[in-house]
DNA sequence: ATGTAC
């Protein structure tokens, strides 16, 4: 495939007309970027999205990009609303699947002094691993108010505060979300799995601040050097899982239904103005509303604990961003401000100064992006731009990135090991399962520095402040 | 990511 490098950062994928790219490809990358891209199949998939109907300026790919379901992990794709097209693989399993980064006002060696049995206790509260239930079991009909409600239905319900609301994407609520559209089995998956952590990339960190890259803009979000963050990632556990996997097959009828051609069945997808789209979009908000409330529940999950070692201190949050998403949006196409849909699979949104959409503290500076890294390496906070906004309907990297698959990983080396040597690096480990420690060991990903350098060479984020793990806890 | 296959 023709690959032209435009700039230090910036690779345009040509046009293929015999498979039928309507757009180019643009990709975010150094040279070590490029050859990973290549070896592992990702670079046909920011072709084979560049096929799809309606696509709008590029099948973009974040330097983080490698190969997921039909669309890479790490692209970002936006559509016309009237000949463009949703696709369930262009949001992934993971709906909603996100960040948030809780400010402690607690200095290092204040949480050194306790860091055993405050991880210890934070394991024991939030539940992790594959099947992991039991925060809190709610009924039918108030988990039908959770996937309409999001993380206000948590704050509603005491598992939250008022004032996390306007730190959290849309305000912690998707107000189209159609619990209707979500099946039962879904809702059963779901029930029993509200306000816990999951498995695989997912985390529980406690971390510091131990650069600032940017005074002023971290003097906004209220980080300083030596600070103690938390920082959450997780998702919609088995409800998003099974909303995917139900419109999956939605998606594959409807390619007949309208003739839609694709180069790979997993880009099944349909017209946005069709009714299969308008049910997808509403079961897959809801599925994000669940994600928020998911991650509101355990961040409070976390202050109880906090509050436990440290009665003085609190947390305040500072973000709270998916990176597993569709969203209908205003962007500039052609010269005009229209809505689009823009999916970011594995890419997180990243909105500049003088966004409409940030909550007041933050609309000078732009929103803070979360970044996290792979298990023991820093994780980092950056900034919407102006040039990210106007290239990549703002959109930038959302971690590190695989370069190994799970697979392989896992032939790498001995859970013990790479226990030990995160521990005599200083960072303390609880994790449910041990194989998840060796398919999570930080060789299998690239290094997280290296891509968020890329996005800020590229100017489509800007980097405020990196994070340093001090206990990491795994699913 | 995921009751890692219904």
């Amino acid at each position: 495939m023709a690959l032209k490098q435009i700039d230090p950062v910036r690779w345009v994928l040509e046009r293929d007309f015999k498979i039928g790219m309507k757009v180019t490809g643009l990709i975010y990358g150094d040279s070590y970027i490029i050859q990973n891209l290549e070896k592992e199949g990702a670079l046909t998939q920011i072709a084979n999205v560049a096929c799809l109907p309606g696509i709008l300026k590029h099948s973009f790919a974040m330097p983080d990009v490698h190969w997921g379901y039909g669309f890479p992990i790490g692209g970002v794709a936006a559509f016309s609303l009237n000949e463009g097209i949703i696709s369930p693989g262009g949001v992934g399993y993971d709906i909603s699947c996100g960040v948030r980064v809780m400010l402690t006002f607690i200095e290092e060696k204040e949480v050194a002094s306790c860091i055993d049995e405050l991880t210890a206790a934070l394991f024991s509260r939030v539940p992790s691993g594959v099947g992991s239930k039991g925060a809190l079991k709610i009924s039918e009909t108030e988990l039908l108010s959770v996937l309409a409600k999001g993380a206000l239905w948590a704050v509603k319900k005491g598992y939250g505060r008022s004032e996390d609301l306007e730190c959290i994407e849309e305000r912690g609520t998707l107000p189209h979300a159609n619990p209707d559209a979500v099946s039962k089995k879904a809702i059963e998956r779901g029930k029993p799995q509200l306000g816990t952590l999951g498995s695989g990339n997912h985390f529980l960190e406690i971390q510091v601040i131990d650069e600032i890259y940017d005074e002023n803009v971290a003097r906004q979000f209220g980080l300083n050097p030596g600070q103690v963050t938390v920082m959450i990632h997780c998702g919609s556990r088995g409800l998003g899982h099974q909303v995917c996997d139900d419109y999956i097959k939605v998606m594959l009828r409807a390619m007949n239904k309208y003739g839609i051609s694709v180069p790979d069945r997993q880009l099944c997808c349909a017209p946005l103005k069709s009714e299969e789209a308008k049910q997808y979009l509403g079961a897959m908000q809801a599925a994000a509303n669940y994600a928020l409330a998911n991650r509101e529940i355990i961040g409070q999950l976390v202050r109880e604990v906090f509050g436990d070692f440290f009665p003085k201190s609190d947390l305040k949050l500072l973000y709270d961003v998916s990176h597993n998403m569709a969203h209908i949006e205003k962007h500039g196409v052609e010269g005009k401000q229209v809505d689009v849909c823009v999916h970011r699979k594995g890419a997180t949104r990243a909105f500049p100064p003088g966004h409409p959409s940030l909550p007041e503290r933050y609309i000078q500076v732009g929103q803070p992006v979360i970044i996290p890294g792979s298990m023991g390496t820093e994780s980092y906070i950056l900034v919407g731009t102006k040039r990210g906004m106007e290239e990549c309907f703002a959109s930038t990297c959302h971690g590190a990135g695989r370069v190994l698959s799970r697979k392989a990983a896992m032939k790498s080396e001995k859970a013990d090991t790479i226990l030990k040597r995160l521990e005599d690096r200083g960072i303390k480990v609880m994790a449910e399962t041990i194989g998840t420690v060796r398919e999570e060991i930080p060789e299998a990903y690239k290094d997280v520095s290296r891509v968020v350098d890329v996005v800020e060479k590229a100017g489509i984020s800007r980097k405020v402040a990196r994070l340093r793990p001090l206990a990491v806890i795994k699913g």
